[in-house]
DNA sequence: TTGTAAGCGTTATCAG
DNA sequence: CTGATAACGCTTACAA
């Protein structure tokens, strides 16, 4: 009964009040109230029939209905966001960066995760596509991604972040690897290591490539000794494959005191593999990460990692894709944003002691209790 | 020029295929096209022409207009998902519980952040009413929201998650506070602990309370003293509030030997209070949490506290969100699901030092050293 | 079993 | 400056 009447105060299952019925109310045409409600053409309405335009739809609460102003014009006023897991968590803040930016603007976000599959990747750019969003920000992206190629070459508006791909033609937000990577050299060489591994990531990922390629440019330029048996590469950026990384390079004999991980995760992973072992961060290894991920300033012990911005690289992200979504497309060249990063010293990071690293364990050269550790490594 | 060929393999900014491009290729009308593709009235359809159908459809990549469809319907296949903050490491696994649920269904979900302030809460509320949502997962309430209260009471689908409200006719799916609370003081005791402080949280949530409130029944079960000077309150669940509150305590006289925090970041911040002041956790004082969210296993010391399921209570919430999207509203007695916690022990817990707490600090009957540090506190 | 046609709430084009 | 009208793509009585 209340149905045709969405005027009175609400008692239940009143229908929402459409442009119509703010028309009736105020006395004019519909069209009249659509323009005089979009800031973009109130200019052609008369000032007084503005207002009381604006009196009437405020006082039966109009709320534009989004699925006929989508079929209409074709835009959703959303975007989507995709991540290959909410539950890391580097990526909440990029997500917060990212709807900080846009929802006063009136867009919505979509969040999807990928669990790092390309065929679920797929599926979801689909569905993200079929829903019409505006824009994508996606932080999922491999080096190489079909899917996201032809999106964007039929003028989908996208922006990779965190990660990039090799084609130049797809716009990005990334961190300063390379710079992360030397820093984090310097500050490894600078407490007297000589002797350095590292466990690279994905190389399929722009992030696992990047800080690897700085890692070998920069070890050389340092005068560093590189070599297979101070590699290991993980699969995926996660603990378990960090400390699988770790106890493949102590049992390949292990001559290095400090080991550069492409993350944090990563690095978490070998610090359990090394107290696993009986060895100790920083006395025996020093560990260091990559992101500055929540919390890895709490664990034992703090991690010496490379802070990147992770809110801004998804604000800025925004910024870009909002460029892309409204401007239009000549301007489109290709853009690629790199945000700086910062070197953060912590406890997983000391100078080498003086006979320290596994090798010199294995050599006898120190206590019996620590030749005991050793025989447990190679056991 | 491709713009009316939707057929044509894809060379650029084709249009999407409709359902009319679909009726023509096959030669049928619209609505059997409409029909066949429904799976709910595909049986009205000729075998043989749904066949068609299904295969020109394919054929020319028909995607539904999500728009069209809810303009129609009325129903968005979207739902809203309100926490304080993704960057809270608790929410992400309650997010990826309702998406995991939903998403096979056709639903997409929309996260929005109210960083628990409740007018943004409600706006935000507003703007997801606006698009048409066709269910809520609410993780944000307080124990009474008036905007949920008229959303629920207007028909909206609502389901509160890990918080509740204390109106009973808006269901929920929380964890179980009160049998958590009981088994942190059991082992505390166990332990040998008899003077329990507790920092409290927010007595408008439901988590706050409940937590609050089993303490205090439990502790007079067990025989304990508490008191005003073993109790402090948190308005907001994170480190800063917990260092307050510990820091507080300590000043009052902090007669007690173990702090029992309503969740995990309030302990983090009452270990922190305890390291400034030269105190150590379990040594002086043992600290519990709640919740066990993401790397407490990794701090130092790694935090005893209580396990909630946060994926399963998403995870739970979209079944029931879901079968009050489904199905109808005379079924929609009110629920409340309450999930079994578990206690996970770990360093931040130990027996009480023969001397130990605070208060015997103060009464100077350890080393000099120890009588330095509670200086250093009254300072 | 299939076709017809109305209508969901907007915006945009065209008159007036 | 304002009104009339078509159209966006889909679902769903109602006819046939």
């Amino acid at each position: 009964m209340n149905k045709d009447n969405p005027g009175e105060p609400d008692g239940g299952g009143s229908r929402r009040a459409t442009l119509k019925d703010v028309a009736v109310a105020v006395g004019v045409h519909i069209s009249t109230v659509s323009r005089a409600l979009n800031p973009e053409t109130r200019h052609l309405i008369t000032p007084q029939i503005v207002d009381k335009i604006a009196e009437a739809s405020k006082q039966l609460g109009y709320q534009p209905n989004t699925a006929a102003y989508s079929l209409r014009t074709n835009r959703t006023r959303t975007i989507g966001v995709v991540v290959p897991d909410i539950t890391n968590s580097i990526f909440p803040p990029m997500i917060r960066g990212v709807e900080d930016a846009l929802a006063p603007l009136g867009y919505s976000t979509l969040v999807v995760n990928t669990d790092g599959q390309p065929e679920r990747e797929a599926a979801i750019l689909d569905t993200l596509v079929a829903r019409g969003i505006d824009g994508l920000v996606v932080a999922s992206v491999e080096r190489e991604n079909g899917a996201i190629r032809t999106l964007a070459s039929r003028g989908t508006a996208i922006i990779t972040v965190n990660r990039r791909m090799d084609d130049p033609a797809i716009a990005s937000v990334t961190n300063d690897e390379a710079e992360g990577v030397r820093h984090m050299l310097n500050h490894l060489v600078a407490l007297g290591h000589r002797n350095i591994a590292t466990i690279a990531g994905n190389q399929n990922l722009s992030t696992g490539q990047r800080r690897y390629d700085a890692f070998l440019r920069h070890a050389v330029d340092m005068g560093l000794d590189v070599g297979p048996s101070r590699v290991g590469f993980a699969s995926t950026f996660n603990e378990a494959d960090g400390e699988r990384c770790m106890e493949e390079l102590m049992a390949r004999g292990g001559d290095f005191t400090a080991i550069l991980c492409a993350n944090d995760r990563l690095a978490i992973g070998a610090i359990m593999a090394l107290k696993r072992r009986g060895l100790s961060c920083p006395t025996d290894i020093s560990v260091t990460g990559f992101n500055d991920m929540a919390m890895v300033d709490r664990i034992d012990p703090p991690l010496t990692t490379v802070r990147i911005q992770q809110y801004r690289v998804g604000n800025a992200a925004a910024e870009l894709l909002l460029e892309r979504m409204t401007k239009r497309s000549e301007l489109h060249r290709p853009q690629h944003l790199v945000l700086p990063v910062e070197l953060v010293v912590r406890g997983s990071t000391a100078p080498p002691a003086q006979n320290s690293g596994i090798v010199a364990l294995n050599n006898g050269l120190k206590s019996e209790r620590r030749r005991q550790k050793i025989s447990a490594v190679k056991a």
